[in-house]
Parts: C-alpha cells; sequence; structure tokens
DNA sequence: GCATTAACCACCG
DNA sequence: CGGTGGTTAATGC
C-alpha cells in the first residue's frame, strides 16, 4: 500500500477519474460531494479517521461518481486494485468486514434521507453532526471536529446563518460546545436521538406530533 | 412561518 | 488583512 497526503482544500479523488485503489483516510478530514451538469453542487457526507471508501467503484470497474475533497491536512491510504481483488478472493474475513461497511454505509444514507425528509432544521443539523461520529463506520473517532460553520451547512444542506443558531441551540443544551474552527460533542446518543422543542402553543404541537408521526 | 441571501460588525491569527 | 462567527433586514416559497 501508498500513503499520500492532501493539503487543505486538495482534491483526493475526482469524479469521473479510473479508480485503481481502495482509499482509506488515515488522519484528517475530508468531504464527499457530487456536482450538476450546471456546477451545482451537493456534499453528500463527511469522511474522517478510519472510513474507507470507494470500494463501490473498485467492484464494478467504472469511474468514480464523486469528488472526494480534503477539509484539512490529510493522510489517505491507498490499496492497489490487484490487492483489494486478492483479498475479496481469498479472505472470509475480509468479505465480512466489506460486507459490514457496506451494510453500515447503507444504513447511514438511508437514516439521512429519513431525516431530510421527516425532520425540522435544528434536529437535520443535530444528526447530520452525529451521523459524522456513527461507531459503526468511525470506530475510535475523537469527540472532537475540526469543521467550521460553512462546512457543516455544506454537509447539512442548510445555509450558514441558519447553522449558527441551529448550532447555538444544541450548544444551550449541553448537547455540544462551540469552537472556533470546530466543535466538541458532549452527548452523542443526545445529539442523534435529537428532536425540535415545540412551542407551547397547540397548533404548533399538532403540526409537532405530525410530523414525529 | 421559515429558510435563504446579503450585508454588517467583531474577533483572531 | 482575510477567514470565521454572530446577527439582522429583505426576499421568496
Amino acid at each position: 500500500m501508498q500513503e499520500r497526503r492532501f493539503a487543505r482544500g486538495a482534491c483526493i479523488a475526482g469524479a469521473g477519474q479510473p479508480v485503481e485503489h481502495w482509499m482509506a483516510l488515515i488522519d484528517g478530514f475530508a468531504k464527499m460531494s457530487v456536482a450538476s451538469e450546471g456546477g451545482r453542487v451537493s456534499t453528500l457526507t463527511g469522511v474522517s479517521a478510519g472510513v474507507w471508501f470507494g470500494e463501490g467503484s473498485l467492484i464494478k470497474h467504472e469511474a468514480r461518481r464523486y469528488d472526494v475533497f480534503a477539509l484539512r491536512p490529510t493522510r489517505v491510504a491507498l490499496m492497489p486494485r490487484r490487492t483489494f481483488e486478492w483479498l475479496r478472493e481469498t479472505s472470509i474475513a475480509f468479505n465480512h468486514y466489506l460486507q459490514e461497511l457496506l451494510n453500515a454505509r447503507l444504513s447511514l444514507f438511508i437514516g439521512a434521507l429519513a431525516h431530510e425528509r421527516l425532520l425540522d432544521t435544528d434536529a437535520r443539523v443535530a444528526h447530520c453532526l452525529a451521523s459524522l461520529f456513527n461507531p459503526e463506520l468511525y470506530p475510535d473517532a475523537p469527540r472532537q471536529l475540526q469543521v467550521g460553520q460553512i462546512e457543516i451547512g455544506l454537509l447539512a444542506n442548510v445555509s450558514r446563518q441558519r447553522v449558527n443558531v441551529a448550532l447555538q441551540r444544541l450548544q444551550a443544551l449541553g448537547l455540544i460546545r462551540l469552537e472556533r474552527r470546530g466543535l466538541t460533542v458532549l452527548d452523542l446518543p443526545g445529539l442523534d436521538g435529537f428532536r425540535a422543542a415545540y412551542g407551547s402553543d397547540p397548533a404548533s404541537r399538532d403540526a409537532g406530533a405530525a410530523r414525529r408521526a
């Protein structure tokens, strides 16, 4: 295997490029994103230390489907296609690991889709943060995240200003602590299970009940 | 009603 | 100074 280093903002892997390696973050932080023909960009998820990615395109022998950008200085491990295929052909344990990885990622994206459609903005931001610490995908992630509010907005698909108010509400509830250019998660289960606190008037409670249902 | 954009200001390295 | 964070006013769905 090889190791490569990327500066903040550098493109680790680009959509459309041929895929010849299975990749993993050794340290640092990156984001996966896609762009439309018109140049509009949507960030799909964050990638932190310990996360493997790119196995889908590697298995299907197709060009990469998304871009990966470093959000801070990042080291990446690259496993050549031949090694990846040899492991797939010879190791049951390796195949089990791959299944668990794919399963965890599937549940991550299904969960994100459900939250996107069912939850209000504060809860979406909370869940987006919590998903970055998914223990299945990120075995021993530190609870400190060095990502600014603009990037959190891109990850959660919410404007930077709205992210700011959501983060401050989460901080007021003791779920996170805001820092300059980052934050620390204080209560991961609480963050993952966060739902909006509704006002005291009956109308908004009904709306809340409908959304919860 | 709520989120978005734009703009402004304060803070910090 | 530029980047980041906190806030507010105008606009749109």
